[in-house]
DNA sequence: TACCAATCTGAACACCGTTCAAGACGAGGC
DNA sequence: GCCTCGTCTTGAACGGTGTTCAGATTGGTA
């Protein structure tokens, strides 16, 4: 069997990828070692290249996982209130996803600190995984504004999400702000409550 | 005078932070090398190092100036519409802001991308200038709600700038959306319209 | 002018991601 | 079972980074 060799490949790709988990959420994004990583997984260095294209590629990998888990947080959080209205489905997302970061603060970082400046494009299950996640925040919106074109709805998506990311960003930024969690889900509520109502 | 030396410090301060300024603006802050500015600034190496703690403090000096422009573009533009409504003169003030992000992307994306993860302190002018920034949002604020303690402000005024902070961060980012400049206005005007109405 | 402390120098250090020639090894044909 | 050949694996080496520090240099002072 030719599968013996892909076995083993498959086989060091997952250590590695569950190595570097533990590290990013322990340590960060950057204590990620290739020579660590490999003196850990037992095997050399140049082995992680045939596996992944470089460092950023086992980063992503890692993000691929969080990103994942993200977004059956999200969801199942939304699912257990989905007789609430739209708004309150909102904010409950909203919510969840200050949980997730305040929760996995250095998985959450990592996915947003990869770098991507390069000529590298953005893996596909990224965009996918995105949209996925924009789906369920829609879903509530056109509940919300069932006239509005899919455009519209759309924008706002991006509006609602990059705005309680901006939240839970800078509110866990502890250097600049450093504001408590309850008071950040408070501001979290607040903004929703009034986008919502109209 | 023992005031010759210290202005050569000085001097190289100053010719140092602007060449690293050039280079953030062009490159980006991961384009900063330590031999690259010596060899531009006629210095050694080590002469960085009599100047600057490290390459994040030559950073942080790049960042002041940055944070300075910032604050100064916001306030130039709320000054033009001083007469206008509480509302118009955020949404002024929040254009202004993606405007200075958009035509300095490089610069702005500095002042959140330094490593502060180390012991290394917060500056107080970083919380100094952000406070100045802070207090042009709140003006508007208070006098939307007069009846609002200064707490409550103060967390209002916090999550409408992360908020905004959040639509430019992941506007910009075009691997993630690529929302066109016209559009991104559009959002944070019906976002702050949205939380205006009261 | 002569001295001393402060400044400056740049080779050296420790570390990083990445590569690649060479050795090890598995798969398929006989 | 053995041989061959191509693939996988190895780890030293490469080129790069920020940072240091012993020695050279220099400016201020007496």
């Amino acid at each position: 069997m030719a599968k013996d060799t892909t076995k083993r490949r498959d086989a060091l790709r997952e250590t590695l990828t569950d190595l570097a988990e533990k590290h990013v959420e322990q340590e960060g994004l950057g204590s990620l070692r290739a020579r660590t990583l490999a003196k850990e997984a037992g095997c050399a260095v140049g082995a992680i290249y045939n596996v992944f294209d470089d460092m950023t590629g086992l980063a992503l990998a890692v993000n691929g996982r969080t990103f994942h888990r993200l977004g059956r947080h999200v969801s199942a959080a939304v699912a257990k209130v989905a007789d609430a209205s739209p708004t309150d489905r909102l904010i409950t997302m909203a919510v969840a996803y200050l949980g997730f970061a305040s929760e996995n603060p250095n998985l959450w970082r990592a996915l947003f600190d990869v770098e991507m400046s390069s000529d590298r494009d953005v893996p596909v299950w990224y965009l996918e995984e995105l949209g996925r996640l924009f789906q369920i925040i829609a879903k509530p919106l056109s509940e919300l504004h069932p006239d509005s074109d899919p455009g519209e709805i759309d924008l706002m998506t991006r509006a609602l999400f990059s705005s309680v990311h901006g939240i839970v960003l800078l509110g866990l930024e502890n250097r600049i702000s450093a504001v408590p969690r309850d008071r950040l889900e408070g501001m979290i509520e607040f903004l929703l409550r009034r986008v919502s109502a109209g």
